[in-house]
DNA sequence: TGTTAGCAGTCAGAAGGTTAGAGTGCTAAA
DNA sequence: TTTAGCACTCTAACCTTCTGACTGCTAACA
């Protein structure tokens, strides 16, 4: 994407990136000199400092003060870092609290969120894994009262959904547990449209919930996503950037309306890996002031849930990135267990 | 609790409550006429407004300033208030949308802090009803792998939990069916410690099912709210209190952590009725510059949840109160129909 | 006794001016 | 190519001044 910088203007950048993100104060020259040990006067920094100006890598805020990596800057610090994998003393940490966790999706999703929110010390969002063309698996009536019934459908991928229904006349339990063993028996993994094919041989009573079965599952097949999981919002607010807030409110409008959020981040059909999106590189507006460290994770073509950290563009890059990329892998791992795909390396019991 | 003022200096209060309420700014004796239609002049409001803040109704920022409310004076106003009871119209329009939500006690909630915070302006919270002591209603085994099951179980008031269970060796679905019929027929209504009493007749994977149970059940006992559905936050940030904000901190507290907001929450037995505790009237310290207005509902004894607004000092109380109050009055006509206990006088079908 | 006009006194916040010093950009020499 | 040195720039902090919005008081009035 961008030409290679000469081995000492990228010292001279990377210093430049690294202290800014450490004090989010425009670097002078004269502290890039003790940060790499450079064995040049602040002078000659000042020239490549000019020249890095000029292609763009930094950011004057005004004639006399110090220099702001541009989003250029951070991309080429990004993709020059190396060595970003989480210690493995906190891999085992990760694992451990994995081990202690519940055994349910969404407390996974939960921890990873907090964790992420607490490793990348910013805002982190967890999306849970969702069946592609989700799978009937067992469908279960309870009775709550005379005309009213709990409706429980496990689809697959453990995904539990429940439903009140209410219906014309009384309907007993046994009469319930009857047609919940009629329908299991004739729906076991299908999918919706083969589903839908089969409603016909149904009685009227049948028919009411075998359609409120499709559309629960029409719903799931919709979303693209759950809703997400979101965590760590305190470190946003915590930036010296909203000392003065009101930029404030632009983040806020992200956190309460959960839809928006979901919108914003996926930018459609993300590869495998991490992947990073810096200020202007993000598509929605709302959040071209902020970075996006985000990777999927799941089955291909199966389940898919995505984890994302969001801060500022003056983000600790390689701890979000090791952190989304370790994340991944161990709800990937958990996910695959769960659909009965593969071991996963470290995580069972 | 407080002396009666004089019709007057009631209405001068009022005046300067209300006003303040508007526009965030200390109210001018002068302003106080345009106001309430009051035949006198400037001085002779000053001289009311002398006695008010003598008696400390009100508070000067500084000598030569306009008054602010003080705890004492919202309250005044607030005991003072008639007439709050939400519009016919709105009653309708939420009516309404209760119908044509799914029926499912989560969509509720939601539902209510949507609708609660844009009423009230204000942030919601709204913590779903809670069985008081959970009655077992039924149990299904659904097998993910050969030694995995997904566990879910359905309690009293239509909740249902889901949890994934590994055995030591494979166990067929036909085997999971005979356990949970079995299950289903001994534990039928029973509660925590009644299911204790009867593990001693099971086999060893019955029994590490029923632990399984017991354990979940055991949760849902100790939990005293479920995790509260919020909304309205953005209400809060766009205040001109927190224009300069880092307060904002403060209250970002209460967001991130939703057990912190659990705990600030209920004062520890509410009775019925909407209440309101106004600044310093909290206990909690972190909100003394806010006011909560609250109310439980739900069947007393049975299963209780509580909705919230809270905000500043400067609040619409008016508008607060009888936003809690009806939807409280709806939720619980909502409870009671899915405890089978009466019918609500106006949300059934 | 309650009400009012009038006026002095007070104070926050805006506006304008000054200063200090941090940091660059340039130049000329090594 | 590097460096010392220095003029230049510009922000942020700190004054001071000024304006006008309000009150608090007093004395007259009903």
């Amino acid at each position: 994407m961008s030409k290679t910088l000469s081995p000492r203007s990228e010292t001279i950048l990377k210093s430049i990136v690294e202290q800014y993100i450490a004090r989010a104060l425009p670097v002078p020259s004269q502290s890039v000199l003790h940060n790499h040990g450079l064995d040049v006067s602040s002078a000659t920094v000042r020239n490549e400092m000019m020249r890095l100006k000029q292609e763009g890598y930094i950011i004057q805020p005004h004639t006399s003060a110090g220099s702001v990596p541009s989003d250029k800057g951070y991309r080429y610090y990004v993709e020059t870092l190396d060595d970003i994998r989480l210690p493995i003393n906190q891999q085992r940490m990760i694992n451990h609290l994995f081990h202690q966790v519940e055994t349910r999706m969404e407390e996974w999703a939960r921890l990873t969120a907090t964790l992420l929110a607490n490793l990348s010390q910013n805002m982190a969002i967890v999306a849970t894994a969702k069946p592609d063309n989700c799978g009937f698996k067992h469908l279960e009536l309870v009775s709550i009262q005379d005309s009213t019934a709990l409706l429980v459908l496990v689809l697959q991928g453990a995904v539990v959904r429940q439903q009140l229904t209410v219906f014309n006349q009384p309907v007993s339990q046994t009469e319930l547990s009857n047609i919940s063993n009629k329908l299991n028996s004739i729906f076991a993994g299908l999918n919706n449209p083969q589903i839908q094919a089969k409603t016909a041989e149904l009685n009227e009573l049948e028919k009411g919930i075998s359609d409120c079965i499709l559309n629960i599952m029409k719903t799931e097949d919709e979303v693209e996503y759950e809703v997400p999981y979101l965590d760590g919002l305190q470190f946003i607010f915590n930036q010296p950037e909203f000392a003065n807030a009101r930029q404030t409110t632009t983040s806020l409008a992200l956190t309460e309306n959960k839809n928006l959020l979901r919108v914003i981040l996926p930018d459609k059909l993300i590869g495998r890996g991490v992947h990073v999106f810096i200020g202007k590189e993000n598509k929605s507006e709302a959040i071209q002031n902020y970075s996006v460290v985000i990777s999927q994770y799941g089955l291909p073509g199966e389940a898919i849930g995505c984890i994302a950290v969001i801060g500022p563009t003056r983000m600790q890059y390689a701890r979000s990135i090791a952190s989304v990329d370790y994340l991944a892998e161990v709800l990937s791992g958990l996910i695959a267990w769960l659909y009965g795909r593969k071991i996963p390396t470290d995580a069972d019991n």
